[in-house]
RNA sequence: GCGAGCAUAGCUCAACCUGGUCAGAGCACUUGACUGUGGAUCAAGGGGUUGCGGGUUCAAAUCCCGCUGCUCGCCCCA
């Protein structure tokens, strides 16, 4: 049997909905706050990761779907979008369109990793970037309540959110350097990891778990204490803007980012019911990124956020059912049959959801089968009914029928089915 | 890339430790009790080379080895 490549998986019917409710919200919060939909392609040039990304992450060493097609040009599955979008942003002369340009994404990105809870090989980010000359720590605020909206809308509960600076290329090369200067008598006592951080992502220390590592993080200089003057009024602006909005944060002086892009602003919003992999949305400012691909200075901010992982933290009755039919039919007898098939043409075309059975079967079958589709009314077509005009259209929730000519049928039908629209709001 | 756990009917599981009555149950499915009326009840039925391969044994779902897959954790990240 063909299965599902590791690290993949159907979503079926039963599920859809959840999804739609997650893709329908975003597309709904985000509008509001002039964000605008793009779509960039699944796969771009290898390079595209390589330089923006960074070459030496994790992502971009060991984790990206690469593959090198019949013209002998290296591609690669995209396993983030901020830089496909900062490309288009480049490549269509967005800053044309204005100062600041405001774009939302969602859809599969692809990393070859160890599959566990949380975590996919094809897994589907939901993300935003406004992308301009400001960098008006305002943007961030509005961005980071823009996001918090969202999942207060989906009712997504036991979250919160960190907020840090992870300075710029004026302030953190420097720091970097003080970090390295004080771990290194000791790093030879740290974990393994923490060794080879030393020499590839320092900052990744901060980072560390282990237990025995920690006295050793707790007297390393921490980031914010080292910022430069314009990334410290930067982060004290951001925070009197949360403040303003009512946003409740807390700072993660060991929050740091893994992608080689971020600049700033870094924030994270986890949620404990999640598992290992905790964290719901991330994201941060990346001012630089632009240059970085060939474009134009810019200043830029994002994030990102998991939709596996948000569906974890989804309160269980988020599930709605919303393809119950209204009407099936139930028909007796080849000329009945003919009928239903006309009657089901002429209520679909009014929009109406309408199923029936292909195969002859009892009454009662057909009545259960109803039931099980969970369908509004259940519409009789037998010989009585053939001869009378008139059809026999029963309500399975009081059971109660009445016979109903084609036109009144269709009246009702649409009617209810409007009433029941708004009644769910 | 590393570690641990688990693979039995469509689904959830039992039997495995202490090898040996045909591998069972619930749910789901089909049919009937109920000739044109659903949800309940009762009955009958279909569906498994116990993940794959090998070994031990008179005998393997059960014990041993290998493989594959899944899950969780490390790592990394959304």
């Amino acid at each position: 049997m063909i299965q599902t490549v590791r690290g993949t998986f159907d979503i079926l019917p039963d599920e859809v909905p959840r999804w739609r409710l997650l893709e329908e919200t975003a597309r709904t919060v985000f509008r509001c706050y002039g964000y605008r939909e793009i779509r960039t392609p699944i796969f771009e040039r290898t390079e595209l990761f390589a330089r923006s990304v960074g070459e030496e992450t994790d992502i971009v060493a060991k984790e990206m779907y690469t593959f090198t097609d019949r013209g002998g040009e290296s591609l690669s599955l995209r396993p983030e979008s901020t830089a496909s979008v900062v490309r288009a942003y480049i490549q269509h002369k967005m800053w044309t369109w204005g100062s600041v340009v405001k774009l939302f994404y969602l859809g599969p990105h692809f990393r070859y990793e160890r599959p566990q809870k949380g975590r996919f090989r094809q897994f589907h980010q939901i993300g935003a970037e406004a992308i301009g000359q400001n960098d008006d720590p305002a943007i961030d605020a509005e961005l980071i309540e823009m996001v918090e909206e969202y999942l207060d809308r989906l009712g997504v509960l036991e979250r919160a959110l960190f907020i840090n600076s992870v300075g710029c290329s004026q302030c953190r090369p420097a720091y970097v350097r003080r970090l390295k200067e004080t771990l290194a008598g000791v790093i030879s006592r740290m974990c393994e990891n923490c060794q080879r951080r030393y020499e590839t992502n320092p900052l990744r220390i901060l980072d560390c778990k282990v237990e025995e590592d920690q006295p050793f993080i707790e007297r390393a200089p921490a980031l914010l204490d080292h910022l430069c003057e314009a990334c410290a009024a930067h982060f004290e602006a951001l925070r009197r803007h949360l403040e303003a909005r009512g946003i409740a944060y807390q700072i993660a002086r060991r929050l740091v980012r893994g992608l080689d892009y971020y600049t700033r602003t870094a924030f994270e919003i986890t949620s404990a019911r999640l598992g290992a992999q905790n964290a719901i949305a991330g994201g941060g400012r990346y001012d630089g990124l632009s240059e970085l691909l060939g474009g134009p200075p810019a200043k830029g901010i994002g994030f990102a956020l998991g939709v596996e992982r948000l569906l974890l933290a989804l309160p269980e009755d988020a599930a709605i059912v919303d393809d119950a039919p209204d009407l099936y039919i139930a028909y007796l007898g080849e000329a009945a049959r003919q009928e239903a098939f006309r009657v089901a043409r002429r209520l679909r075309r009014a929009g109406l959801v309408v199923i029936y059975d292909f195969e002859e079967r009892k009454l009662r079958r057909l009545m259960a089968q109803a039931d099980r589709a969970k369908a509004r009314y259940a519409l009789l077509i037998g010989e009585d009914e053939l001869a009378a005009g008139r059809y026999t259209l029963r309500d399975m929730r009081t059971g109660e029928q009445e016979a109903l000519s084609e036109e009144a049928l269709l009246r009702r039908l649409v009617t209810s089915r409007e009433l029941s629209a708004s009644g769910r709001g």
